[in-house]
DNA sequence: TCGATGTCTGACAACGTTGTCAGGCAGTTC
DNA sequence: GAACTGCCTGACAACGTTGTCAGACATCGA
């Protein structure tokens, strides 16, 4: 019995350990034994194993052996997305993954699209294949159909938005506070007339942010004033439409907030073409990549994209661990980049800072 | 025995078939049967073992099923990536994902940092997950390791670079051409002086641009100066620093064909820091996110991302279907945006054009 | 009344693997 | 030489599902 037969691979489907057995002359049960590194089979029969796997060019069919095992881990995690196309949602992928290939676990993604629908789809395609783990970035309001899963032992944890009506693992960007950091930083430059552009009411990081911007506000006693305040904007050309009507309007403001990046970029397109990007003073929320070839630069509140990805990967694998904690609610911080949009001088002088 | 059996989910792992089975007072097969729509069971009893799965919220498991089947199907694919978190492998992942949605199919995507022994570990990984098909972006020069894995009927599609040392389908952008057209337009704009900041060499499609680059000088009869061609750029800051040598060299260049957009980036700012930017040419190869931004306007060869990831999902679930061609070899085209950069004038005044 | 036909159902084996257990064998101890 | 130990090996069942097949039952036609 060689172990050197002469295979047509051609017409061959894949070989299993029952063949690699018959090759090597040993059985099913010690072939698993060698590739699992089990120790416990003589040198002598090893050595014939793995010639006779590599001669077959044995691949292990990991699916059959998760069916068996008794963790019946996949070492699969699902990632629900919001698109996996955007810089926010690609770079947090490459987050957790990071995390994930150092445990051998692969990773499977989604775009959900703010669509409900597509969530749950989602979710349950993931958890038809049986997933070790879920990461979601939530698009519903609703994340109870989720509860049953998450008492079957499936591990999942909240990215960028909060879980609703679930209670459950989550990792944001403080949102508040880095809004009102941002309005903060115009008021201290003079402004006390700040426009707000703001993404979907619906979603609660934007409403949290709203919250911010009004908390600085109040703070400096500044009135709010909804006709300066729109909400709902889906595209950066609405931005920018908005951004056109404010400008034209008899009382504009003199400097302005993005909630997001793509209203950002919405914002400084209006500002550029009307030329009034060094005089109307901007501050964003999100980065926008290679911002510092637009002069001025844009003031931005960054979030710490890979720390949430980090973060709420590691929460993810400590659970898959079977680390019994109570529920964690992470916020990281957020940092203001100063970069000349947003120090922009208002009409007020002050020298009140922070 | 009630189908309202009050379950306590919170100790029970997850339920199969069988307790189904049980629940409905039917048997195992019988469900089995009733989760396939197959038609062949009496509306009563559909009706229980549909209330019995709903009351233990059973949830079939896919990995056990396509154990068993006969066509052996994961309905899952594995995308091997430069990088998920780049502009260029999100838009792929984004336009696979949409074919594969389609189809109730799930995509594993994975980072190879072109690394060949991560290319290796991924798609073994996804391999040994079963997976019915790949698409892949080589890292590596040889893809002959996955030889035997295409013989054992997985298909596989290559995107963006061909593969090597391996016979199979590949989707690809015409980079020479591009890079040609490239050119074509600096010359025809009065330049006779280009240089040429290229990636990687070893990467197929940086050699196919630089060929496109030389073809283009070749064809106007202009003499390759190697002094000004400069490869293996591999961040923004490097393409910056070259370019700041040439021209602060004694006879610097009128345009600059940057090959990737990376390098564009930083050309762009070394441009934008000496006040050049409207006395320099530039056209780059690979678009920018908001560039219209800029002033002037980056002039690019834009590559048809989402025809390449479409295309790709195409073929691969052709040939998931059983489909039997040819080797296939597509070439889509790439296209020149015009924004103002790559107008800039050069020294020479020629009425030429194409 | 009988066999033939068709419809529905369930027992059983199987997918490729691992957990459990028992058995064979050599070496050690009394 | 019997009893014990430890090491290595393989038979068998099992994971959750589907393919195969045969059986139960009802219906039909002659």
């Amino acid at each position: 019995m060689s172990v050197n037969a002469n295979v047509d691979f051609s017409t061959r489907s894949r070989p299993t350990m029952k063949e690699v057995a018959a090759l090597s002359g040993t059985s099913l049960k010690t072939v698993s034994r060698v590739m699992n590194d089990e120790g416990s089979v003589s040198p002598e029969l090893v050595k014939k194993v793995k010639q006779a796997a590599l001669s077959l060019n044995y691949q292990p069919n990991f699916t059959a052996s998760s069916l068996r095992r008794s963790d019946g881990k996949t070492n699969t995690i699902g990632l629900l997305l919001e698109d996996v196309a955007n810089p926010f949602s690609s770079a947090l992928q490459r987050a957790i993954e990071e995390v994930a290939r150092i445990r051998g676990v692969a990773v499977l993604a989604g775009s959900v699209d703010e669509d409900q629908t597509r969530e749950r789809e989602l979710a349950a395609a993931f958890i038809s294949r049986r997933v070790d783990g879920l990461i979601v970035v939530p698009a519903g309001h609703d994340q109870s159909y989720l509860q049953i899963e998450k008492l079957s032992g499936t591990p999942m944890v909240f990215v960028d938005r909060p879980p609703s009506l679930l209670d459950a693992d989550s990792v944001l960007s403080a949102n508040h506070e880095g809004a009102k950091l941002g309005v903060q930083h115009l008021i201290a430059n003079g402004h006390d007339r700040i426009a707000y552009l703001g993404d979907l009411e619906t979603i609660t990081t934007a409403a949290n942010r709203l919250a911010g911007y009004r908390d600085a506000l109040d703070r400096a006693g500044i009135d709010f004033d909804a006709s300066i305040v729109k909400q709902n904007l889906r595209a950066s050309v609405e931005a920018e439409l908005f951004t056109n009507e404010l400008m034209a309007s008899d009382y504009p403001p003199s400097a302005i907030f993005a909630s997001q990046n793509l209203i950002s970029i919405g914002v400084m397109q209006a500002l550029h073409r009307a030329g009034l990007q060094n005089t109307i003073a901007l501050v964003g929320f999100d980065d926008i990549p290679m911002v510092d070839l637009i002069t001025p630069g844009l003031t931005a509140i960054i979030q710490d994209v890979a720390g949430l990805g980090k973060t709420a990967a590691e929460i993810l694998f400590n659970r898959i661990d079977g680390e019994q904690l109570d529920t964690q609610h992470r916020v990281l911080d957020v940092e203001l980049v100063v970069r000349g949009s947003g120090e922009i001088q208002g009409p007020i002088r002050r020298t009140q800072s922070k």
